[in-house]
RNA sequence: GCCGAAGUGGCGGAACUGGCAGACGCGCACGACUCAAAAUCGUGUUCCUUCGGGAGUGUGGGUUCGAUUCCCACCUUCGGCACCA
């Protein structure tokens, strides 16, 4: 009985038991209340590493706590198989990207498994399965009919390395480089896919009803970038309209020039003959710029005069029309008023090239403003001055009087901008999922019919990069018939963005081989929405904007009900190398938990990450404190294991106490363990094993305390450490599993505390500590913390002049 | 420049709504066991101290009987955005 606890002969153990029972199959049970607890995708990448343990582990302990607790809970895992990175290293190595996936998931399946979670491994997805991509396919069809999926020409986002397009939020940093590389991206004229994310713009700027960290709710409110104006209308001389968008309206008289960017459409149009070499001049070095140059606020604003004019249709003016590469295209409509009173921009512009400042804004409490002397733009708000009918409206009208202005004359009207931009989603790289479109020369773009899906991606095909898609090189893939006309056409050779596959996995893990639909609707019915979704913050702008928005257009489409997917999102820290850097292959600092899964055990791997770091936070890897884990365990195992000597108590306090112990515990780590903060848990833990084992020492074992705290104890590590759990129950002779147990409920009568350590303050600082009853009276309590010894010191003879008693607390006495 | 988060012992980190700062561990020191070492167990461990106390949660102020917690200013670190009109 007395042998070692060794975890590479229970852990392999219990989990070949637990998967022949199916211990942990989830399967439809209207009797019990669902809980779907959703963590991210793996992808194949090679090897799971630390990060990947450490937000699984507690994700997986905090879904196994709810079972627990009577919950029928979903815990399904999947691979987010198509993608750049599987491509890239399979061209390193020189094999084919499908093997090289299927051999990694095949890897990482065995490590996932090591991990002794309750994934339900019959509902796995892979997103590069035909079953699986089928419907990413179908689901790409569906946007299209709805008009969310549209294809344009535009100067889009280029890795010269990856050799493809990305999206913008795929590219990251001041220095605008490939999300996956690190390579400065350029601009390219395309023609591409493109997913219309800006139509529900101010829907996911809604939070309502969900329970998301404060801080990814921020990045996705400032990613969408949501800002109110005004676009005006505005006339060229030449009689063409052109509309500009301004935050501040109540500027408008102040317009002393326009600014079209370099590609707006009435470029050529407004420039005068005598300007027309400089203009294209301009155009053409505008455009060969790099993004990190255009884009630069370093950089000195370059313009040029076209020599046209436009009319500023609130007072009628004749102001110059310029192109400048500080306007974008991109945003609002390409075209701005130029207001060098009251814009940083426009004011350096202006004095640049020796155009009119013209204030037209008096801000309170300061000297009326001279643009012939103003040294600075100035942008506060304040009363309109030289602004016509609207001379005098004060600041908090201005803007909101100039809009209403504007509607009444038809110059205008309120508008909204917003930062972010359209989703693009081809690719033009090999490993995806080719994109359901058919190019006939007669009927133009054509969907391919659902019964047609899925497009298979072929295999022989050579996919390293040249800056084409692969696809089009292929001798016959692309050759197909029109499904309109039935005449030979072409397919699309791109594939998508690997973040479409990931936008919808969620609902694959429902029914992943139903073949009728996206999903079998009773299996929707009964699991979705996700009750909790595990996951990196890293994800903010991409993959858990994405999410929303899809979600959003399937509900339009009817697919699926409700405006979020997922209730709440907790995301954990980011576990770091030894060196503080993110860890990566190319860096060669990754660690790797596969050894000291052989040193420890999964459990001891599981209980460490909870205990280490907090786990919003994460940090930088160190398993020096990981002895303080393995002793825990050794302790617990030699608590179960070892010589009970039974015996007589040497008290009956140390039975009350220690069941006392018992259910404050359970508090504590029911409260925790919903709240995802597993380092306290294993605290928790920790100090009711020691409180058991001092118990032992004074002759607790075999009391009704003890083995109350026993059994309690076994329930309360079993999410946290499910083999040792197992282990140990099973051997104290209780029925398996521990995992099928329910969750112990605390006894707020046993955990109540029967003495209390009264603090004693004199004017605020710690005097002395005395041990009092609970239940103690306010006036009681006065009494004893005058008559310590500590606070007649203190009081030297003088009176308190004023005694504040927290019940059950403190008492502070004022002198 | 703008937005956000965080600064607590030698280290990881606790501290519910303003009420014992440093839980739980690591490390370290000393002790027990041992021929010895490892392992294990026990004791101690914020700093200073004349042993009465004093100081202490990035810095400086403020509110309060009382502040790691609330307010103001600043410093540092990290994350995000960045000519968005």
């Amino acid at each position: 009985m007395a042998d070692k606890y060794n975890p590479a002969d229970i852990e392999p153990k219990w989990q070949q038991r637990w998967e022949a029972d199916g211990l942990y199959h989830s399967d439809i049970d209207p009797k019990r209340p669902k809980y779907y607890a959703l963590t991210m995708l793996p992808y194949p990448s090679g090897d799971l590493h630390m990060g990947h343990w450490y937000t699984m582990a507690p994700a997986d302990a905090q879904a196994r706590q709810m079972r627990m607790r009577g919950y029928n809970v979903l815990f399904p895992m999947g691979f987010d198989a198509f993608g750049l990175p599987a491509e890239n290293a399979a061209i390193k190595r020189n094999i084919h990207p499908k093997e090289w996936t299927y051999s990694n998931i095949a890897n990482m399946r065995q490590q996932l498994r090591s991990m002794g979670a309750m994934f339900d491994w019959r509902r796995e997805a892979i997103s590069s399965d035909p079953e699986y991509y089928r419907w990413t396919q179908w689901l790409f069809l569906q946007l299209y009919k709805k008009g969310l999926a549209y294809r344009k020409m535009a100067a889009v986002d280029w890795c010269p390395k990856d050799n493809t397009t990305l999206a913008r939020e795929q590219v990251v940093g001041e220095n605008r480089v490939c999300e996956r590389c690190g390579t400065p991206v350029i601009k390219k004229n395309l023609e591409q896919w493109f997913f219309r994310i800006t139509n529900y713009a101010d829907q996911l700027l809604n939070f309502d009803g969900i329970d998301w960290p404060e801080k990814i709710r921020t990045l996705q409110t400032n990613w969408i970038g949501r800002s109110e104006g005004a676009n005006v209308i505005f006339r060229t001389e030449g009689g063409d309209e052109f509309s500009i968008f301004t935050t501040r309206p109540d500027t408008l008289w102040g317009a002393t020039f326009v600014v079209l960017a370099p590609e707006h459409p009435l470029v050529a149009k407004v420039t005068a003959k005598n300007h027309k070499a400089a203009v294209e001049a301009y155009v053409a070095e505008s455009t060969r710029r790099t993004d990190i140059e255009r884009e630069s606020t370093e950089r000195e604003k370059t313009g040029v005069f076209t020599g046209g004019y436009a009319i500023n249709p609130v007072n009628g003016e004749r102001v110059p029309i310029w192109i400048a590469d500080y306007v974008l295209m991109t945003y609002g409509t390409g075209a701005i008023m130029a207001v060098p009173a009251h814009d940083e921009r426009d004011f350096e512009f202006a004095r640049k090239y020796g155009l009119e400042v013209r204030p037209v804004i008096q801000p309170p409490d300061s000297e009326p403003l001279d643009g012939n002397t103003m040294k600075e733009a100035t942008a506060h708000f304040g009363e309109m001055i030289n602004s016509g009918p609207l001379t005098g409206t004060n600041a908090d009208e201005g803007v909101k009087k100039t809009i209403a202005y504007l509607e009444k004359n038809k110059i205008g009207e309120g508008a909204v901008g917003y930062r972010i931009r359209d989703w693009l989603i081809s690719r033009q790289r090999y490993w995806g999922a080719p994109i359901p479109m058919v190019y006939c020369k007669t009927c133009g773009v054509q969907p391919v019919p659902d019964d047609q899906l899925p497009v298979l991606l072929p295999d022989d095909v050579e996919w390293k990069p040249t800056g084409e898609s692969p696809l089009k090189l292929h001798p016959s893939w692309k050759q197909t018939i029109c499904p309109n006309c039935n005449e030979p056409a072409e397919r699309d050779t791109d594939t998508m963005d690997t973040f479409m596959c990931s936008s919808w996995y969620f609902l694959r893990y429902l029914s992943p081989h139903y073949e009728k639909a996206l999903f079998d609707p009773k299996e929707y019915d009964y699991w979705m929405p996700i009750d909790v979704y595990t996951g990196g913050a890293e994800h903010a702008v991409m993959h858990l904007l994405y999410v929303r928005f899809f979600w959003k257009a399937l509900r339009d489409l009817g697919i699926v009900e409700g405006h979020e997917p997922m209730l709440k999102l907790r995301n954990q820290g980011q576990i770091l190398s030894t060196d503080h850097q993110r860890m990566s292959k190319s860096r060669g600092n990754v660690v790797d938990p596969d050894e000291l899964v052989r040193q420890y055990g999964a459990d001891t791997v599981r209980a460490y990450l909870m205990f280490a770091y907090r786990w919003s936070e994460g940090g930088p890897w160190s398993d020096e404190n990981i002895q303080g884990v393995v002793r825990w365990l050794y302790r617990v195992w030699d608590l179960f294991t070892g010589k009970e000597e039974g015996g007589r108590m040497r008290d009956k306090d140390v039975g009350r106490s220690l069941r006392r112990k018992v259910h404050q515990t359970i508090k504590r780590v029911t409260t925790d363990i919903n709240e995802f903060e597993f380092n306290t848990i294993v605290s928790a833990l920790m100090e009711l094993t020691n409180a058991i084992l001092e118990a032992k020492d004074a002759g607790a074992v075999g009391s009704p305390e003890w083995v109350e705290a026993q059994d309690v104890l076994l329930r309360l590590i079993a999410p946290v450490t499910p083999h040792i759990a197992e282990e140990l129950w099973t051997r104290i002779g209780k029925p398996y599993s521990v995992h099928l147990q329910p969750w112990p409920e605390a006894n707020d009568e046993a955990a109540k505390e029967d003495e209390i350590t009264l603090v004693v303050q004199v004017n605020g600082k710690l005097r002395d500590r005395i041990t009092v009853p609970a239940g103690i009276s306010d006036t009681e309590a006065e009494k004893r913390a005058l008559a310590s010894e500590a606070v007649q010191r203190q009081l030297d003879g003088k009176k308190p002049r004023q005694v504040i008693v927290v019940k059950g607390k403190l008492v502070n006495i004022v002198v």
